[in-house]
DNA sequence: TTTCTTGCTTAACACAAGTTAACAGAATAT
DNA sequence: ATATTCTGTTAACTTGTGTTAAGCAAGAAA
């Protein structure tokens, strides 16, 4: 959605060089309509588009979705421009001109926002560890019939152990993300985490947690 | 986190005025670990920092934290800076100069993308808790053909475990929303109700309110 | 070997959280 | 007006969790 021919083609062209699919329209009306058939990923659009500004269609298309990500590319870089458009749910405000590399980052750093918590929820939450099971959210360690009850601790370093599984988690990264701070009792405060964590996985050999010294721990399974 | 003694103190000041609190780091040694210690809502950074620069800085902080919005405001305004600056995990970038509406407004834009979906959630009244059923707005929990009903304070803190299902869920923010007093009987009190909840919930083994030592509870199902 | 460093293990400890019951005030019923 | 029930707070005691310390073991360096 764009306003001067050449540049809105442009724009096109480029973001479909890079394998995006574009619809571009050249008025706001257009644009609306565009918009609720195609049901896009993302919006970029011009403040000066005739029938209907750019800003109605971002108040338009904020209506009808909340969450789209919404970019305005626009000449008018005054500062009170800029005000109103984030005011108006806009998520980026890029002033021409621009390079296309900047426009694609802005672009793919908006889709990412959006599936942040997806992505979270990506992140492993559940492991099979030789003959043990283990649940990140629910803190437990099964084996065979079974179940041990973790802390909070337990698990979160057992997670980290078994996202690095077979590469060396590094002591450092350990206590930063656990403890938020990599000092000397923390560290052996850890030590005693390590302990208990080989204790509850004894029951299958197959499953231990190797020392990497100086450097951290290595789990194999 | 500025270079410019000057103008780190200016945009400090001028946020401070805004209601921001700030913390306002001159190199990025010290950006990292007032970083760990205050945990800020977002992280505004130069490029050109002594010690260690803004590109380092920010990859720190993504090890330690995912989530938290990246800004870098900074006078190297080339493309390629600007798209390492995103693919370092930048949420928005900055180039001097730059007015202060516009900043505060994309400061806030990307406080918004990480509260948009808890903001959504906030509104949410009802929920399925594996076999139970949920109605905070008419206090009852239902399991089966039974309906056990709640008491205000109980759904409310149950209603507070649900919107953050599978994360931890501080106590001082139960006792913040709840009791609106962060104190001592008011945390012992909270301690009862939980005991309360796990015993209402405790049909379904599925679901569990499980204690984060020092932090406050999460509840799974 | 000796010496130094790093890691392992156990136990004691402090304090956070769990549980139960008694209590007090408010709301409701008699 | 009085009794009853409901709700949330307070208290006392128990249990759980993470930290600290101390001694020992294993590796690396001298």
């Amino acid at each position: 959605m764009e306003d001067e021919l050449s540049l809105g083609l442009i724009v096109k062209e480029s973001l479909e060089t890079r394998g995006f699919e574009v619809n571009y329209c050249q008025d706001g009306r257009s644009g609306l309509s565009s918009f609720k058939e195609y049901k896009p990923d993302i919006c970029l659009l011009d403040i000066m588009l005739p029938i209907k500004d750019g800003f109605t269609l971002a108040q338009d298309i904020r209506k009808l979705d909340a969450r789209v990500p919404i970019i305005f590319i626009t000449a008018r870089s005054q500062t009170p421009d800029v005000v109103k458009g984030f005011e108006l749910g806009a998520n980026d405000y890029i002033k021409k001109p621009f390079s296309m590399e900047e426009l694609i980052v802005r672009i793919k750093a908006r889709l990412s926002d959006n599936s942040g918590l997806i992505e979270q929820q990506d992140a492993q939450r559940s492991f099979v560890l030789g003959k043990y099971q283990f649940n990140y959210d629910k803190q437990v360690l099964d084996f065979q019939w079974k179940e041990k009850k973790l802390t909070h601790r337990e698990a979160e370093i057992l997670r980290l152990l078994c996202i690095h599984r077979n590469r060396v988690l590094e002591r450092s990264l350990v206590l930063d993300k656990v403890w938020g701070d990599d000092n000397f009792f923390n560290a052996r405060s850890m030590d005693v985490f390590i302990t208990k964590l080989r204790k509850y996985l004894a029951d299958d050999p197959e499953v231990e947690i190797l020392n990497v010294r100086g450097i951290g721990y290595k789990i194999t399974y």
